[in-house]
DNA sequence: GTCTATAGAGTGATAGAC
DNA sequence: GTCTATCACTCTATAGAC
C-alpha cells in the first residue's frame, strides 16, 4: 500500500484552508476527509483530539506563521517604515489580495469564538501591539500609534469581510492602498 | 391550548439574534425552538421553508431596518454632514456600542455567504453607496467620497470583528469616535 | 366544522468520535 | 468501518377561535 508520506505538518495547510472557507461549524469532516484525501481513521491518527485539535492545530500554524512573519519583524526592524511597508505587502500576499479570508477572523465572529477564545484574542493584541510599536519607530506619537495601530488591524478585517461578502477582491486592495499612504506618509510623519 | 401570541413578525428579533450569535450552520433548529419558546411544529407554520426561510427573513427584516433607519435619512437627508451624524449614532445603537455583531457580516464570512449571496451583497452595497452621497453632500470630492465610505464601512464591520475577537467593544466605540471626526471634521471639509 | 397555532414523536441522513 | 447523537425536516394530533 501506498504510504503517502503524509505528517500532521503537512496537513496543516490543507486543513487551513477548509477551516477558512467553511469555518468551524461549516468544517465537516466528510469535507476534510474529501479535501486531504485521508480517511477518517488517518485524520484521528494525526488527531487524536478531532476536529477540535485540528482546528485548534491550524489556529497555531497561522499564529505562529504571523508571528515569524509578521509580528516578530515589525517588533524588531529599527526602521519603522521599512517594517510597516514589509507588513502590509506579507499581507497583501497572505491574504492573497483579498482572495482569501482570515481564518481567525471566521471563527471569532462564529460559535467558535467561545472555543478558541484565547488564541483569537491574543492573535488579534499580538499584531496591534507589534503595530503601534513600528508606528511609534515610524515617528507617530504613542497615543496617535497605538489608536492608528487598532484602527489598521480592524480596517485589514473589515475589507477581508466587503471582499467576501461583495464577492470582490478590489475592496481589500483599495483599503491596502489608502493604508499604506496613512501609515507610512511620503514625509516622514505628521 | 395555550393561544401564545406569537406572528411571524414577533419571531424575527429573536431569530436575528440567534443567528446572529450563532450564525446560519451553528443555528440549529434544537437552539431556534428552545429561545424562541416554540416547538418545531409552530416554526414550520411559519416558516414551511425551515431553517433557509427563518434566515432568508431575519435577513430581509435587517436590511429593512437599514434601509428606513439608515440609508434612507443618508439618501435623502439634504444635510450631508447631519445625515452622516444620524447614521453614526443608528449604529452605534443598533450594535450595541460594540457588544452586538452584524448578522450580514457573520453570514458573509462562512458557507452561507453563498446561500445568500445576492441579499448579503446587497446590503453592503447599498450602504456604501448611500454613505459616499451624503460624504459628497458634505463636501468632500467625488472621489474622496466614494474612497471613504467603502472604507467607512469595513471599518465598522472591521471594528466588529476586533470587538468580538478581543471580546471587548471597547475598540468598536473607539473606531465610530475616530470615524465621526474623520467623516464629520470640525470645519466643514478637507 | 374549519382554520390557525401548537407540540412533539418519528423520518432518513449525516454528524463527529472511535 | 461502526457507532451513537444530532441534524433538518415531516407528520399526526390537538386545542381553541371562529
Amino acid at each position: 500500500m501506498a504510504r503517502l508520506v503524509y505528517e500532521r505538518a503537512d496537513l496543516l495547510p490543507l486543513l487551513g484552508e477548509v477551516f477558512r472557507e467553511h469555518g468551524f461549524e461549516g468544517a465537516s469532516l466528510a469535507v476534510i476527509s474529501r479535501r486531504t484525501g485521508l480517511g477518517k481513521g488517518s485524520l484521528y491518527h494525526f488527531f487524536p483530539g478531532g476536529k477540535e485539535e485540528m482546528a485548534a492545530a491550524v489556529l497555531a500554524h497561522v499564529d505562529h506563521w504571523f508571528e515569524t512573519q509578521v509580528f516578530r519583524p515589525l517588533r524588531e526592524e529599527p526602521d519603522g517604515r521599512r517594517a510597516i511597508t514589509a507588513m502590509l505587502e506579507a499581507t497583501d500576499a497572505y491574504f492573497r489580495s483579498g482572495r482569501r479570508v482570515c481564518v481567525v477572523g471566521v471563527f471569532a465572529l462564529a460559535e467558535s469564538r467561545d472555543r478558541f477564545a484565547v488564541k483569537v484574542a491574543s492573535y488579534f493584541s499580538a499584531w496591534i501591539d507589534a503595530l503601534a510599536g513600528a508606528l511609534g519607530r515610524a515617528g507617530h506619537p504613542p497615543d496617535d500609534a497605538r489608536a492608528l495601530s487598532e484602527e489598521a488591524v480592524g480596517l485589514i478585517q473589515g475589507a477581508l469581510v466587503l471582499a467576501r461578502a461583495l464577492d470582490d477582491p478590489a475592496p481589500f486592495a483599495r483599503t491596502l492602498a489608502r493604508l499604506k499612504a496613512r501609515l507610512v506618509p511620503e514625509r516622514p510623519a505628521p
